[in-house]
DNA sequence: GCCAACGTTGGC
DNA sequence: GCCAACGTTGGC
């Protein structure tokens, strides 16, 4: 079943515009066991809100999930566990930045986990909050 | 720039 | 296995 997840970057370090000019990209440098069971349940084709962190805080864009977990190649030997990556490419912008602050207002989203556990990096959205963000957004 | 929240590490 | 110390993240 096609899921909705969100994933966070610091614009500082990926931002959505770099991310477009690059086409697509390997989801590298996740640490956290959470948020990398996450990108394990990840299917190709999932839609994945990219969210701006730190400056913006706000979701700028839809990602497709175009390849499926495989070993995070940035790990290396200083690096203990067992971690993976995923490649997104970007499917469309949002017309309008949803911004944290917009997300917490509404009564619909205000318990997603963006808001509630603000440090998790991969964050799996149900359908109508998905949808909500995008309504949102005017897409 | 500060600090709260959280995860990880290491001593016991 | 507990918990204090520490580092990191991210909102404000």
């Amino acid at each position: 079943m096609k899921r909705c997840w969100l994933v966070k970057t610091e614009p500082s370090s990926y931002s959505w515009e770099q991310f477009n000019t690059d086409g697509k990209v390997d989801w590298t440098g996740v640490r956290n066991f959470q948020a990398r069971n996450h990108l394990r349940e990840m299917q190709k084709g999932d839609e994945v809100l990219f969210y701006h962190s730190v400056v913006g805080k706000e979701v700028v864009g839809i990602a497709t999930v175009s390849k499926t977990a495989f070993p995070d190649p940035t790990v290396d030997e200083s690096v203990k566990g067992d971690w993976v990556c995923v490649e997104l490419r970007p499917k469309k912008a949002l017309k309008r930045g949803v911004t944290l602050a917009e997300i917490k207002a509404d009564a619909a989203l205000k318990e997603m986990l963006l808001v509630r556990h603000s440090r998790l990096s991969v964050i799996p959205l149900a359908k109508a909050e998905f949808d909500r963000i995008l309504e949102l957004a005017g897409n």
